[in-house]
DNA sequence: TATTCGATGTGCT
DNA sequence: GCACATCGAATAC
C-alpha cells in the first residue's frame, strides 16, 4: 500500500467537518521495516469551546496542551490506570479541538498487533475501541506533539470506494451526551458496539 | 496534601 | 449486566 499522506491542512479546518472524513483514511505506523496500517472506521469529535466532554473545555491543563496546537498534532491520553487513547488534533494552533480515533480495520502487521492483543479472541477485537487501538499498534505517551504528516506515525488517503457515515451520540462520557459527534461506517464489523436497546440488541449499526 | 474519578477493557454471573 | 483493576490528572482542601 503507497497512499499520499494527508498535509497539514487536512487538520486545519472545522473539526467536525475532519471527523466526517475520516473514516476510510489510512493509519501508517512504520516500526523500522515493519509496517503496521489499518482503516479508520469510527471517531468521535472533541470540541474544546461547547463540549464539555472534552478534555480542553474551557480549560488549559497540562494534559490538554497538545489539543490546542495545529491540527495534525498527535494527541494521547492515559485513562482508567491502564490504557491510552488516540486522537488527532485538528482546527487552527489556540483552539482545544480534537478527534478520538475509536475503531481501525487492521490492514498489515497484523501478526504484530496480535502478539500485542494476546487477549483478543477475534480479529475483530484486536482493533475495534480506542486503548484496544494503542495496545495494537504501540502507541503511548511518547506520541504526543508529534506530527502526523511526518512521523513514524502518519495518516494517509485510503481507497477509493463508497461506504455510509452513521453519525451518533458518543460513547463512554457522562457530560456532552446530547451531541451527534460520532462517526462511523455502516454496517463495519470493526466498529465498536457499546450502545445497546433495552432487548439488547446493539443500535447505531 | 488528599481525594475523586475517568473519552476502557476484561472477566465473571 | 455488572464489578473491578489501576494510576495520573484534576479538583478540593
Amino acid at each position: 500500500m503507497n497512499f499520499k499522506t494527508l498535509p497539514e491542512k487536512f487538520y486545519i479546518r472545522d473539526t467536525i467537518s475532519v471527523a466526517k472524513e475520516l473514516p476510510g483514511k489510512i493509519l501508517v505506523k512504520k516500526e523500522g521495516k515493519k509496517i503496521l496500517s489499518g482503516k479508520i472506521v469510527e471517531v468521535e469529535a472533541y470540541i474544546g469551546d461547547h463540549d464539555p466532554a472534552c478534555h480542553a473545555y474551557k480549560k488549559f491543563t497540562n494534559r490538554n496542551k497538545p489539543m490546542y496546537e495545529a491540527g495534525g498534532t498527535i494527541y494521547v491520553y492515559f485513562v482508567y490506570g491502564n490504557y491510552h487513547c488516540l486522537n488527532f488534533v485538528t482546527n487552527k494552533k489556540g483552539i482545544g479541538d480534537a478527534v478520538l480515533i475509536r475503531g481501525i480495520e487492521p490492514l498489515e502487521g497484523i501478526d504484530i498487533m496480535k502478539r500485542r492483543r494476546i487477549k483478543a479472541k477475534t480479529i475483530y477485537d484486536l482493533t475495534n475501541g480506542p486503548a484496544k487501538i494503542c495496545l495494537a499498534f504501540g502507541i503511548d505517551k511518547r506520541y504526543n506533539y508529534k506530527k502526523l504528516y511526518n512521523g513514524n506515525l502518519i495518516l494517509t488517503e485510503g481507497y477509493k470506494e463508497k461506504f455510509k457515515i452513521i453519525k451518533s451520540k458518543r460513547i463512554g462520557i457522562n457530560t456532552g451526551k446530547d451531541f451527534n459527534y460520532r462517526f462511523f461506517i455502516k454496517d463495519n464489523p470493526y466498529v465498536t458496539k457499546h450502545e445497546f436497546n433495552k432487548t439488547g440488541i446493539p443500535i447505531n449499526n
